[in-house]
DNA sequence: TGACCTTTGTTCATATATCGCACATATTGT
DNA sequence: ACAATATGTGCGATATATGAACAAAGGTCA
């Protein structure tokens, strides 16, 4: 590509807006120019582009994002046939189990979640499909990295920030290499409290039609009602049957 | 806002996003140049940076979204409040009442969902956070349209692709405007099958502290188990403690 | 098959718009 | 009231959009 066919007002543009976060939802225009390393005029020129168009609030001070800003996620939600596709599954899933299940894939050392049907909430997070968690501690992570060839797998783990989010963690990239060959082994991956205390899961791969990986769908339930020595007894099969069902609906 | 403060290479990146949709999820150049009234060169820059940036891929023909484009509408479902705040109360009603509960907020003609607990599937149409209805015949759109003042929910119905859904869609603006204001009076919103055949929903306003409208919720059930006369009758009541509880966690 | 037409993608020169700096002004906190 | 921090603005240097021209691919029909 050559250097004239990027616009880089747009990737600009696009790095402001993920300068909103969890923990920032009101920025200042002196704020954003800090997290995006842009300078202050063309942050400020970002912002106002923003407001203009309806996607930010803007009250003098502060900007806020608008519920509008959800159709550039959405144009990907409902442009790709993946979520739709899985979704009813999923449905019917959590509630066989009476449990959450959910489906995500990789984006670099994370994984987003693209579908979700939750049963009632274990977590003190909110996942939501655009949700990201890191890979290298979540079984839909595990499951997706054991997926891909060990080279590739080991430089997202060193990409990762590998911090312990529970004394249960596992945080050494050896360790972590050495449970992806077992978790593509036996085809899925089991999380205990990795992540959040209380809080187990279970994962499995899903193939398209030409068996490449093209995702991953889990089960989470809490610690205390499930063992994790219980989940694979309980989960597998279901999950397993969901995966068989898909197969042949995915390419 | 002077002329300088807009950066219309960002405009016209975000309006190549939104190009992708439900029916178009693989575009080539012409079609985005198409689809957004840009020069082809221009879309193809914008395509070319999206790529780039990993918001894309390309394989020589045509675009896709990848998952890292939810990056964006991500930025504002975990920047904002109110989604967070939210979705326990929506979890704890769906368990309650047997059915899906959701919360969205207005987006011009448009409801756009920030929260949902789905119980079963009621609905052909695949709803999750950053989902679309036209607000004229969604019960929640009812809500939210009655909040506002005559003249300018009036706008918004004029502004609406005021299309029959099925045989029993309200289209008449003045019929429309009248059924506002008995929900505004009432303090609810039931749609007995207009936006789909089978399917109910009752939805009432969500009030911030200071008593202004901030968002509203719903429950959809289906026509078949649950009828339309039957659903104030079992929801409102639910519907109503939650928005009483909300009251004075929002702002 | 091959000539013609249509559609699509790419390149280029140049007019135009944006960037980032430096300075001016406003706001905040002490 | 002052310092510190944040925001607004003018301008030269630089980057981008435009639209036409070209190239390439695909389709149609005799």
């Amino acid at each position: 590509m050559r250097e004239t066919d990027f616009v880089s007002g747009f990737a600009r543009g696009l790095k402001v807006i993920e300068a909103f976060g969890e923990t920032t939802p009101r920025l200042a225009i002196a704020d954003v120019a800090k997290a995006t390393g842009l300078d202050r005029a063309t942050a400020r020129r970002c912002l106002l582009t923003l407001a203009e168009l309806g996607y930010a609030d803007y009250d003098g001070k502060f900007f806020v994002l608008t519920p509008k800003i959800l159709r550039l996620g959405h144009a990907y939600l409902s442009a790709t046939p993946l979520p739709h596709i899985v979704q009813p599954f999923l449905d019917k899933l959590a509630e066989e189990v009476h449990q959450s299940a959910s489906a995500s894939v990789l984006d670099g050392t994370e994984v987003v979640y693209i579908a979700r049907a939750s049963q009632k909430r274990v977590m003190s997070i909110n996942l939501m499909p655009g949700s990201r968690l890191p890979a290298y501690c979540a079984s839909m992570g595990r499951v997706l990295l054991a997926a891909m060839p060990d080279g590739e797998s080991l430089a997202l783990l060193k990409q990762s920030n590998l911090k312990p989010f529970t004394p249960r963690t596992l945080t050494d990239p050896v360790r972590l290499m050495e449970e992806l060959v077992r978790v593509r082994q036996q085809g899925f991956a089991v999380i205990d409290q990795e992540l959040e205390l209380g809080l187990c899961s279970i994962a499995v791969p899903l193939e398209n039609d030409r068996g490449r990986v093209v995702a991953a769908i889990n089960i989470g339930a809490p610690a205390a009602s499930v063992p994790a020595a219980e989940m694979a007894e309980r989960y597998l099969e279901p999950l397993k049957g969901v995966a068989r069902l898909l197969k042949s609906l995915l390419r």
